[in-house]
DNA sequence: CCGCCGGGTATACAAATGTCTACTTGGTAC
DNA sequence: GTACCAAGTAGACATTTGTATACCCGGCGG
């Protein structure tokens, strides 16, 4: 299995490859040596300046890699989770005229898809987390606002489907946070095999308890006396 | 200034401080070698032997000691938050029968007295923040026992101080959640100086909504015909 | 046909690293 | 006083690392 794209220059994929494997299995790219990155990829240790000036550089090339090849499929993602919540919507409890329990489905579908997207991927969002907090401020700074971006196009999906009662700015702090939180559960997620459907229904709670209190604070701030 | 307590080996406390400033100063602990440790505690190499066994196991006690250091201050700062919050109380817009202004106020002090607490102890928080998603399962696992404790702290707390009308499973499970938010705020607030302002609002906003959401979601469901 | 160039290799070397064994010291128990 | 022990130092070693210089090869333009 080739990781990463074709149409570079193979060694350039082939050490990218390499990156990954060290990192998923439990090591932070700043520990990586050139040497030992060449190692695993079979190449000669001289073959990585051929493409890269430093590790960091290869870090880069890396997360927006990740970034490009996660991107579209966690939209699709959410159209269908909203797809599919949509055919078995019933109209239950509501709150504040939004239907709570389609929400409820949305959600519910939204996180299994993303966890279980998490599962297939692996090493993206290991790596993605690991350097997020890592120690090269290069990457940290690139990893925010690829996950900034996640956020945004999240932020345009509920507004889209019209998932709740909020302005646009609301909806897109929202996002941003929960898409923080489902990033970072995605490593617990990964680590913790057994505890793996608590965490996602925590997740879920999450979501929707932000939405309600959103919601709630809204109505409340337009209608103070109340 | 020693940051690390007295009544260890003092060549122990070295090598502890040395490891919290050059990890603060942008590594991770897993590309520390023991001899630029040495180095940069002004000992010995093999000093190093005599009091650690391997890298991971200074991790170990650096997190042992920074948790020690932190648990205590951070419950004095939620008490105090609490009072001044108390002081200035009055009457505020209500919802479900809480006192929405004083639970504001309650939150703004905290998270203004966590981020100033962060700003005084950056170090901690950096490594902290760092390893908890970093390479060492080991390290991991206790930092991740280390952030339940703090939001066992924070549930205890919260309850006793009656702010909210929710059971005690709730709670744990928000506190956890927002505890969880605030640490990993605490990297972008020392990074993104010019942000400051806009994370602590940002923090604030997502513990009131939590708050809330948690609380309407209660009442509906105990009175599903509302 | 020839020269060029991107991608890959071979060899070499100074510097740094982990680890071993052996030595010194300052206190403390008996 | 002496034996002991934790804490720290000294020196040596093989190994590994980053980097530099030089070489190889397959395709492409002229």
């Amino acid at each position: 299995m080739t990781l990463v794209r074709s149409g570079v220059a193979q060694g350039k994929r082939l050490l990218m490859d390499a990156a990954l494997r060290l990192m998923a299995h439990s090591r932070s790219l700043s520990s990586l040596g050139l040497r030992e990155l060449a190692r695993e990829a079979g190449l000669n240790p001289n073959t990585f300046y051929r493409h890269f000036q430093s590790v960091d550089e290869l870090g880069m090339a890396l997360i927006r890699h990740i970034a490009d090849q996660l991107r579209q499929p966690l939209r699709d993602l959410r159209r269908e989770a909203a797809q599919r919540a949509a055919e078995g919507g019933e109209g239950g409890p509501r709150l504040l005229g939004v239907d709570l329990g389609r929400g409820r489905l949305v959600c519910h579908e939204t996180v299994a898809l993303f966890f279980r997207f998490v599962e297939e991927n692996p090493e993206a969002f290991i790596v993605g987390m690991r350097e997020l907090h890592g120690a090269s401020p290069l990457l940290r700074a690139e990893l925010r606002e690829v996950m900034e971006g996640f956020a945004q196009d999240m932020a345009e999906d509920i507004q889209n489907l019209q998932l709740v009662a909020l302005d646009g700015e609301g909806v897109k702090r929202l996002s941003s946070l929960i898409s923080r939180h489902l990033f970072q559960m995605s490593l617990d997620y990964l680590e913790q095999v057994d505890q793996r459907p608590r965490i996602c229904a925590e997740a879920e709670e999450m979501i929707v308890t932000l939405f309600a209190g959103a919601s709630v604070l809204r109505s409340l701030e337009q209608a103070p006396r109340a």
